[in-house]
DNA sequence: GCCCAGGTGGGTA
DNA sequence: TACCCACATGGG
């Protein structure tokens, strides 16, 4: 495995070729938690449209879309796909965040973010990506987000193996980065970048991006 | 028509 | 632990 800094070197040519990311992609904490939920595993225009539908009904708080009936909010997330598994995800999210926060984004920041994300994990329908989602750019916290495009921008630069597991990549970006939230969000914005313009493969797509250096075969 | 997308949980060996 | 599968829509 290459050693941990080029990690580092790897985040700050993103940075300095693309700028400030502005990730996430969200008006408001509590539209991030909801965006983080019906993007498992969904692209992220199929989310938007979800989102707009919320909005549009007004819908877009903790109490009020805790109130909503569970069939009209399958309708109104249906375009963001698996909409029965999403709605109660939803629903069983707020009843905790409603009763431990009261729907209150900014409470979960004066938590110990460990013992926070073992609340969140516990949530049928909240992995460690959506939890660390909800604890870097709802709460605050300096917490590294893996995702689908990390593993393979990370296992093609050979910082792990193509089969790693979450924790396990979580603790390469944790150890090689500033435990820095505003760092740590930056991070995560720019990785999903190069993920959308494939520079986790060698291709044409790859012509001009700033990593282009790091593709090289490596004997 | 076919493959994939910013995952997660449940079942089985 | 390590697979396998269901979950559903919309775009390329």
């Amino acid at each position: 495995m290459k050693e941990f800094p080029l990690l580092r070197r790897m985040i700050d040519t993103l940075a300095a070729a693309w700028g400030p990311q502005g990730w996430w992609p969200a008006e408001s904490p509590f539209e991030v938690i909801v965006g983080a939920i019906l993007t498992q595993n969904t692209a992220w225009t199929n989310v938007e449209r979800a989102i707009a539908n919320v909005r549009a009904a007004g819908l877009l708080h903790p109490h009020r879309l805790r109130a909503v009936p569970r069939e009209e909010l399958e309708t109104l997330i249906r375009p963001s796909g698996f909409f029965r598994q999403k709605a109660e995800r939803l629903h069983l999210f707020l009843d905790w965040f409603i009763a431990r926060f009261d729907g209150d984004c900014a409470r979960m920041g004066n938590e110990d973010p460990d013992l926070l994300r073992g609340e969140l994990l516990a949530l049928k329908g909240i992995g460690p990506e959506t939890a660390d989602a909800i604890l870097c750019y709802a709460a605050g916290f300096p917490v590294f987000v893996v995702d689908a495009y990390t593993l393979r921008l990370f296992s093609r630069h050979d910082l792990c193996a193509a089969d790693a597991r979450y924790d396990q990549v979580q603790v390469i970006a944790h150890t090689a980065l500033p435990r820095d939230t505003a760092y740590l969000n930056e991070a995560h914005g720019l990785i999903v970048q190069a993920g959308k313009r494939h520079c986790f493969k060698q291709s044409p797509d790859c012509a001009g991006c700033p990593l282009g250096h790091y593709l090289e075969p490596q004997i």
